[in-house]
DNA sequence: AACCCATGCAACCGCATTCTC
DNA sequence: AGAGAATGCGGTTGCATGGGT
């Protein structure tokens, strides 16, 4: 009756993760997927539960992650749908592309509610956008007018994010064709490792990816990895 | 220079829900 | 139908780092 266990816990690592380990997860989802974590960790060669993989990619190492801070527009949207619905961080983070629930959570814990504390505002009640760029919010928000609009949307099932284009990390592995730099064309919607970097020895930047991130070296897929190797398949 | 403390974030834990047998 | 594993998620912890003294 039931399943396996998910892993031996006795012989699973724990603690941070090892610039090889990346290594063998990325290679390996990019090669496969990731149709069972469960069995992931065994088929990859990896001494982690299969949890702490799937943490480790979602969080981390899923090549269309932002890092570094949320910007005033994704700050005052993490704002505007807190005060909705409160904690619940996967729905937030779905409206923010390239930003994961851990990473808003973190950051509100961090960030804003020191903010909002010392703004003395009352988290529960209406927040105005006085701290956000116009420009930025508009460009946001433009499908929501009002909160009740918000809210509806994001109780939808099949929710798109508010800005940029989703990304199914289902596919991941196939590689994706780009109209322009910020859409992926719709059905082959995936980004890719670099092929030359991925076969080749030259696994340098996973050490560039752990101190500055992903986003930064222009590994994901919206900005590019050089945006000739995005549209010609060829580094610059 | 050395220590202490505060901060930020990656990773773990445990619970709830979903899925499989 | 129900037992139990898989998965997803929010809460929490622990460590690395930076700033202050």
């Amino acid at each position: 009756m039931g399943r396996q266990p998910c892993c031996d816990k006795l012989l699973v690592k724990k603690g941070p993760w090892t610039v090889e380990e990346d290594k063998k997860l990325i290679n390996f989802l990019l090669n496969n997927g990731h149709r069972c974590w469960r069995a992931l960790p065994k088929l990859a060669g990896l001494r982690r539960c299969g949890k702490s993989c799937r943490l480790r990619w979602t969080n981390y190492l899923r090549p269309d992650l932002k890092r570094g801070l949320l910007s005033d527009a994704e700050e005052q949207l993490v704002i505007d749908i807190h005060a909705l619905i409160g904690n619940i961080w996967s729905k937030i983070a779905a409206r923010l592309p390239g930003r994961t629930d851990n990473e808003i959570k973190n950051y509100w814990n961090t960030h804003i509610k020191k903010k909002l504390l010392k703004m003395e505002i009352d988290e529960s009640s209406t927040i105005t956008h006085q701290n956000s760029s116009k420009d930025d919010y508009e460009l946001l928000g433009d499908i929501i007018h009002n909160d009740e609009d918000l809210f509806n949307i994001l109780w939808t099932n099949d929710e798109p994010p508010l800005v940029g284009p989703s990304w199914s990390n289902n596919n991941v592995g196939v590689v994706g064709t780009v109209g322009d730099k910020n859409n992926i064309v719709a059905g082959e919607d995936l980004p890719t490792w670099p092929l030359e970097e991925k076969n080749g020895d030259s696994w340098m930047f996973l050490d560039y990816c752990q101190n500055f991130g992903v986003q930064d070296f222009r590994f994901d897929c919206y900005h590019g990895f050089g945006q000739s190797f995005m549209e010609t398949g060829h580094k610059d």
